[in-house]
RNA sequence: GCCGGGAUGGCGGAAUUGGCAGACGCAGCGGACUUAAAAUCCGCGGCCGCAAGGCGUGCAGGUUCGAGUCCUGCUCCCGGCACCA
């Protein structure tokens, strides 16, 4: 009997399988799907634990989509621009072209060790010239569309990257990427219009299949809330200005104004007041600690009067305009109208002694009180009760929202208005390896985008990469590539020396697979037609407010300007969970706890590694590394090897006996397929894996009853087919060794036989007051009430506890009696 | 604070629509093979109890013939967002 080693025979098919094409995607698909997963950034560690648990899956997948008759699209590429790759090569004083082309080297012969189904032949690369030539182009189809804009402002810098960040990477005050506190750098930047489409990025959201978590996360991030905007005369000014407000219910309870102190009107409103000198540098102040502070919440607001009042266009009265350090001039209109009913406004108005007003109450006399005494913040408008203006008065504020937006609708108090925490995406950044920002500015003309026959604008080859701190890129020493000329007037100009964000390239890669090498075109029309959406899409739920968002947008964007036909790229979105270390941390180099996967399919193969990363748990559940665990996996595909090998070696001919064994074999095969083939459908890998697992005990046992038998063998080959997805090379060794030619990737998926599911005799349940007392094996048919009563009440456990006749019998067809006493 | 997700043996986890709780695996225990060990194979396994039996899915209630699953009220853990008006 042959030993099984995964060493000699996974590379062997690995060979095979490249040559003979089987993996290849079809020409002309007719049933498709498009089995795509996020494509990794090759750092130089190689993969991680991580990678081979959502890899696996979307490989299952697209297996299982092969057997079932479809034309599968499964690609991988290269997620290769970016800052980490720049950082790793300064430190080792290697080119980031250089660096980034070996981690590729390395990920590839990683990948293709694991076994993957990929088309090798559809690799894309974003930081190869073909294909940001055409993210660059896409640039400047967005740019004409003008969903592309430069603007000034305050921006996240990163003193340790020294570039820009945008909202999205600053975490908790710091650099997602390098964890370094982030400061605030006056810029102009370049920006993509991703606002414009919030709306319908929160809309389109419901027809996904995607996890909930994950709509969950972007409905907060863009954050939409549905509101009133007033409009308000500022008294003795020639000014008007405007308050945003969602809980508008309350608003006979206003009683001042807030403004955010690096407001732009704010200079206009204390000139030439009393204390404008003062109220000026309180507001420096302000803005100085705020930058100062980061992320941290403050604790303790402050503020100044300005010395102006607004004429509250409700009736209100006039109300005092005070600075305060918690508004902010980038939601809303920077400018608020304040109550007794915001838990900010009412700290605010009690520790500069502003007068309150409560209109809202609730029901509870002694809460009420408190409310009324300004000893309480009230804010519950689902349950509170209005007591102005008169019409209003005991209504809930939440049941007259409509109308009070109606109400001030027709008398022009107030208009519908709609907000959004959604910023437009800031793409510039300063650094060397990324996407050339295609923009000539010109003195005369203004930016001009690079035309097609231009693109792309080449990252030169420079041995000066390093960033300089100082707010432009290294590109900007770069004469040769800063000179040129303006496409529209000729005349001397320069180019645009910012990179794009990374996100930038990752927003449209999906696009490109299906013609991955197309030289006249970002996309091939019929290729798309043929192809996208996505059917399935599997990645990290790190992305879910980032990647996800911005191509999305791109995409909506691209369909606008008639280059797609259609508005969202991922039918359906799967989350794999993280692998943690063995002591329940993350897996880190620092930790020192981190698992190869190059060790362990050096130690067990790839097929043991494949299978044991999809039983580790549910797929969008973190899972703790097992070496127990894994030896578990390896055990069992040495199990089912030395059960081929036990069928191979067999006799041939029939006897009478093998009929029973058949009898239990296809019972086995049957259920296996039912259950893997759910299991699959679901992403509950885990539990197909488990099905593939007591199928094999099945067939065991089955066998065991007259030893192995060559009339076995088809059993055992669909079986194999079932655990071909899982463990292709095991799975495709035995297939060729039971004497087939082709490859088992060929072959239908297997059928259930559902007669072979159902047993001859079931167990019946017997419960007596709902407890279980006695468990009958009947006939499975002619399972009548009766005749499961009559047997349930000659067992001797039943009688015990059934005092006389039952009262009541509740059975279930086929499936447990409860007797009731 | 707001929005998600979760809590089941020693451990990871199973359990269509409410219908035998603990599949499958890990660790453990007992046995076979072996001079011995590893590997492999067979068996046992929620907890308490000698047993009959009782108790068991985070906690407290409820609905139901019957609840891990449904409802109400909590506790704790994980993730995301957070001066967002």
């Amino acid at each position: 009997m042959k030993r099984y080693d995964p060493q000699s025979i996974e590379p062997k098919w690995q060979e095979i399988w490249e040559k003979t094409g089987v993996f290849k995607t079809p020409d002309e698909p007719k049933d498709k799907q498009y089995v795509l997963d996020m494509f990794p950034y090759p750092s130089a560690d190689g993969l991680h634990t991580g990678h081979p648990r959502g890899y696996t899956a979307t490989d299952v997948f697209a297996h299982y989509r092969r057997f079932t008759g479809h034309d599968v699209l499964h690609p991988i590429g290269w997620d290769a621009f970016g800052l980490p790759a720049e950082n790793a090569a300064i430190k080792k004083g290697v080119h980031p072209a250089e660096n980034t082309a070996q981690n590729i080297e390395n990920f590839r012969r990683q990948l293709k060790r694991l076994g993957y189904s990929y088309d090798w032949d559809r690799e894309v690369n974003t930081s190869d010239p073909d294909y940001y030539k055409w993210t660059q182009w896409i640039f400047t189809e967005l740019f004409k569309a003008g969903l592309v804009y430069r603007a000034a402002g305050q921006q996240w810098w990163c003193p340790k990257d020294k570039t820009v960040l945008a909202n999205e990477q600053v975490v908790d005050g710091r650099c997602e990427r390098c964890g370094s506190e982030v400061t605030k750098k006056e810029l102009t930047q370049w920006y993509f219009k991703i606002t414009e489409y919030a709306d319908e990025l929160i809309d389109s959201l419901d027809e996904l299949d995607w996890p909930e978590p994950i709509k969950a996360m972007q409905r907060n991030w863009i954050g939409r809330s549905e509101g009133l905007l007033f409009s308000a005369p500022v008294k003795d000014m020639d000014l008007e200005i405007q308050t945003f407000s969602a809980h508008y219910e309350a608003f006979r309870a206003d009683t001042f104004v807030v403004i955010a102190p690096d407001h732009p009107l704010l200079p206009r409103l204390i000139e030439d007041t009393e204390n404008e000198a003062q109220v000026r540098q309180f507001c420096d102040y302000l803005i100085e600690k705020r930058i100062k502070r980061g992320f941290e919440e403050e604790k303790e607001s402050e503020g100044i009067f300005t010395g102006r009042y607004v004429v509250d266009p409700v009736g209100n009265g006039e109300l005092p305009i005070w600075v305060a350090s918690y508004a902010l001039a980038d939601y809303g209109t920077g400018i608020v109208k304040c109550s007794a009913h915001d838990e900010r406004d009412f700290k605010f108005a009690k520790k500069y002694r502003i007068p309150l007003k409560a209109v809202l109450m609730p029901k509870d006399a002694k809460e009420r009180r408190q409310v009324e005494a300004f000893e309480e913040c009230y804010t519950d408008f689902d349950q509170g009760v209005l007591t102005e203006p008169e019409e209003l008065a005991g209504k809930r504020a939440h049941d007259v929202s409509e109308e009070v937006k109606g109400y001030a609708e027709k008398h022009e108090l107030a208009k519908r208005q709609t907000q959004y925490k959604l910023r437009d995406w800031l793409i510039s950044r300063q650094r060397y390896w990324g996407t050339p920002i295609p923009i000539i500015h010109c003195d005369k003309c203004g930016p001009q985008p690079v035309a097609e026959k231009g693109l792309p604008v080449e990252l030169p080859d420079v041995k000066d990469y390093l960033p300089t701190g100082d707010g432009r890129s290294p590109l900007a020493k770069v004469t040769d590539f800063v000179k040129t000329t303006c496409p529209k007037c000729g005349g001397p100009a320069e180019r645009e020396t910012d990179t794009m964000d990374t996100f930038a390239d990752s927003n449209w890669y999906f696009l490109r697979y299906p013609n991955p090498r197309k030289e006249d075109g970002a996309f091939d029309k019929e290729a798309l037609r043929q192809w996208l959406p996505v059917d399935m899409y599997v990645g990290g739920a790190e992305h879910a407010v980032l990647h996800l968002l911005y191509a999305r947008f791109w995409t909506k964007a691209l369909a606008d300007r008639k280059y797609l036909g259609f508005r969202e790229p991922f039918k359906s979105l799967r989350n794999q969970g993280l692998i943690m270390a063995e002591d329940g941390r993350k897996m880190s180099k620092s930790l020192g706890n981190v698992v190869n996967p190059d060790d362990v399919i050096k130690a067990f193969g790839a097929d043991t590694l494949r299978l044991f990363e999809l039983f580790i748990g549910p797929f969008d559940q973190p899972a703790a590394w097992d070496t127990k665990g894994i030896e578990g996996s390896y055990r069992f595909l040495k199990r089912v090897w030395a059960f081929g090998q036990g069928l191979l070696e067999a006799p041939d001919g029939v006897d009478q006996e093998t009929d029973i064994a058949e009898t239990g074999l296809e019972r086995a095969v049957s259920k296996a397929t039912k259950r893997i083939t759910s299991s699959i459908e679901q992403f509950r890998f885990n539990t197909a894996v488990s099905g593939l697992m007591e199928a094999l005990n099945g067939l065991q046992e089955q066998v065991a009853k007259t030893g192995p038998h060559a009339v076995y063998r088809p059993y055992f080959e669909r079986y194999l087919i079932l655990l071909s997805p899982f463990a292709p090379h095991l799975a495709e060794e035995l297939w060729h060794e039971l004497g087939h030619e082709e490859s088992i990737f060929t072959q239908d998926w297997p059928t259930v036989d559902e007669s072979a599911i159902k047993d001859e005799t079931v167990p019946i349940p017997v419960q007596v007051n709902g407890k279980l007392r006695a468990t009958l094996e009947l006939p499975a048919d002619g399972l009548s009430e009766a005749v499961v009563t009559e047997a349930a009440l000659s067992e001797a456990a039943v009688k015990k506890h059934l005092a006389g006749k039952p009262k009541k019998a509740i059975y279930i067809n086929g499936k447990l009696l409860n007797l009731v006493g």
